[in-house]
DNA sequence: GCTGAACCCATTGACGCCCATAATTACCCA
DNA sequence: TGGGTAATTATGGGCGTCAATGGGTTCAGC
């Protein structure tokens, strides 16, 4: 499957217009659905964004917590707030008000690979949260703990 | 799977063009996609580069820890700051302005085999990081506890 | 008839592709 | 063993194409 790596920064027109970054439209190839499914996080005042197939799994691994209960309710806000968004013919996205004012986006937008999925972030708030991050990375000494290689498939 | 080794030093040209090794080249021969993913080191005034299965590796890595987590957040300033950059008919990739500059690049780059990746180094960076490396090795006396051989061959 | 959204078209600027040339390296033969 | 030659890789520059962008226009729903 094709990744989601690196930022991109582009603009938001007058009409909430912006483009997708060509990798990451090329990883949609092949959906059903022409477009991207964006939700706002919790957690920072950022979008995320995934195609069709990781929703599912969203949607699954929620199925997977039990019914009713309050860790459901309280995940569920994810595909409550989602907005299935289609390309337009130059493969643009307009975010709705909501989604624009979650991440507080101004005339441009930051476009943040993260493997299986991405983000959309106003740029200086991203600088300011995300940045140092590689300074932490870099102070801890972080290393990673790799998935062990799988057997066969090699990939 | 073929290894990475030896060290190669190339022009950087004006429009920040830059050889990949053929040696290093063929070991990505039937990937997806026809290219490196290039990332800066948090340790060294460096960058890294890949394959795709390296990759895909590390993004699973980063799915099997919990969606919205701390250590997510982490691990993914690899993804976040990583280039996939594409071989032109000749064989060469370009490297951004943010990749020059973490890594101090001038008009040469030393490529660095490391087996699985390989590094790329601002020459005089290396040798006054790396160079003492050697010597500290004899010094110490270092040994390497070989992993088991493989029962079969697969590489 | 009005509002809003989706599509179409034009511009521009960066990037990828193609060519030509130079520098190695590998190979062959004397 | 040495030199010469051929093939391959590295390098540099110019040009064409495509992605990003902005505005206009048509269509549908209200």
């Amino acid at each position: 499957m094709a990744l989601f790596v690196g930022r991109h920064r582009n603009r938001v027109d007058k009409k909430g217009r912006v483009s997708v970054p060509k990798p990451f439209r090329a990883a949609f190839a092949g959906d059903d659905f022409s477009g991207v499914y964006v939700y706002p996080l919790f957690k920072f005042p950022a979008l995320e964004a995934c195609g069709e197939a990781f929703m599912e799994r969203l949607a699954e691994s929620l199925d997977d917590l039990p019914m009713f209960s309050e860790e459901q309710d309280d995940l569920s806000v994810i595909l409550e707030n989602a907005h299935a968004l289609p390309f337009d013919p130059e493969g643009r996205i307009v975010l709705p008000a909501d989604l624009v004012n979650a991440a507080g986006l101004g005339g441009e937008a930051m476009f943040v690979g993260r493997g299986q999925r991405f983000q959309i972030w106003e740029p200086k708030a991203y600088e300011s949260v995300r940045g140092p991050a590689f300074e932490r990375a870099r102070a801890r000494g972080t290393t990673l703990p790799l998935r062990p290689r799988r057997p066969q498939g090699e990939g």
